[in-house]
DNA sequence: ACCGATTTGTTCGTATGTATA
DNA sequence: ATATACATACGAACAAATCGG
């Protein structure tokens, strides 16, 4: 068991007796562990004790702990790469994982200073925006805004409220290729709406990655606006230069 | 000033004011805005109505709001390039940005899974792990560890120490140049002493890069991981293949 | 270590106008 | 015309964070 007063300090032991317990699977992905107090009654120590473990474990991404539910093992998180072409379904259907697409809207609307900088129109140009929720194995891990120029791509909203996808309706217009040009990448607390939508409580930041895409001409026909759940997602950058 | 029942809203109208004042110079990068109260006597309207537009003047990055200090004006953020060979103090520099680098610990210790993953060594072999803050003009916006093997960088403590910086040290082992293999970002709310390092609240979530620099054979030398506060920095990524 | 003042964050309730079915 | 949903706006109260003494 534990040993006190013996150089290594009460909760070092106990995160790295629980790890390996995940590591040897007694708690699984998914799992919730015994609560806090459960915790300080096992191991005999006080339950700020179990807490300093505990917070080690999440802050190094083993555990996931959530207010008034308990403590989770982490499932692997999923990898989004960044790279030049990325398609959101081919991408995860590599990581042996069930892709999800929930569309949401199609509106227009006019540009505002950021979308019409980014696809470089006039503020007040007419766009389209799509917006679509992706899931993984039935999370909701991303939240997605596209915009696109509607004196390029006219009837976007109605093929993308019938084919229920971004890339089908890019075909339509004969944009069957196009590429990231730029990507930022912030991260930020979620609005109580995106935080609705990502199924996520309030207090967890998301990643928001901004990214045009371009046509083989260099032509920008989409921006778009991805928040993912910082939870569930990372990123991944193969830098290029 | 603001027409009510004239088809725009009125938070919508607030916003415009204000963006605009602060377009004007009114309020100046840096300035906390007349506190909530203040707006809603100024202007008239209810408290809320004044949360509805600043809450819409910062998600879209004009506005940083703090719990308990106020509303300022955002400063322009910092933009931090994932490339292949990414250089803190250049980088700054190319943004007319004073860098500033605070050395905070040069220690010996066993490396962990991760690290030792990452580093291509085997648990438990020591691995030399610097500490250091980064700042842009005085203000706090990086903390990083980074992680060294010691059989191919005994000393790299001490030079550490006395150098306060990682490259030259590196160079005092004939490591001239080094390239990012890969990285990985996340996000996450810090830990109480990441967030008092970074001199920000426990509220705002961080932005955290992992990656491993490699020398020009390929062999990697330094495993780092850092912090930014995500109220300051955004990365952008010139994505490749 | 604590207190009080200030400021933002959250959650009730209430009312009204507008768009939609 | 009616009913319903939604956005807008106001009021009150309390929670949580910050800062000074």
């Amino acid at each position: 068991m534990l040993t006190r007063g013996k150089g290594v300090a009460l909760w070092r032991q106990i995160r790295e007796v629980v790890q390996e317990e995940i590591g040897k699977g007694v708690y699984r992905p998914g799992d919730r562990l015994p609560s806090e107090n459960e915790l300080a009654r096992r191991f005999s120590v006080n339950r700020h004790t179990i807490r300093r473990a505990l917070e080690e474990l999440e802050r190094t991404g083993v555990l996931r702990v959530e207010q008034g539910r308990g403590s989770f093992v982490r499932e692997p998180v999923i990898n989004y790469p960044v790279k030049r072409r990325t398609r959101f379904s081919e991408n995860l259907a590599g990581q042996r994982r069930v892709p999800g697409n929930v569309p949401l809207q199609a509106v227009e609307a006019a540009a505002d200073d950021v979308v019409a900088e980014a696809l470089g129109l006039a503020p007040g140009d007419t766009v389209i925006r799509l917006t679509a929720a992706g899931e993984a194995d039935g999370r909701r891990i991303s939240y997605a805004n596209s915009f696109f120029p509607r004196r390029r791509f006219p009837d976007m909203a109605r093929l993308f409220r019938e084919t229920g996808s971004v890339s089908k309706a890019l075909a339509h217009f004969g944009v069957r290729d196009y590429s990231r040009k730029s990507t930022r990448i912030v991260a930020r607390m979620p609005t109580a709406e995106e935080a609705r939508v990502l199924d996520q409580p309030r207090t967890r930041p998301v990643l928001v990655t901004e990214s045009v895409n371009v046509d083989p001409a260099g032509v920008p026909v989409e921006f778009g606006v991805c928040l993912f759940a910082s939870d569930w997602v990372q990123i991944l950058v193969e830098p290029s230069e």
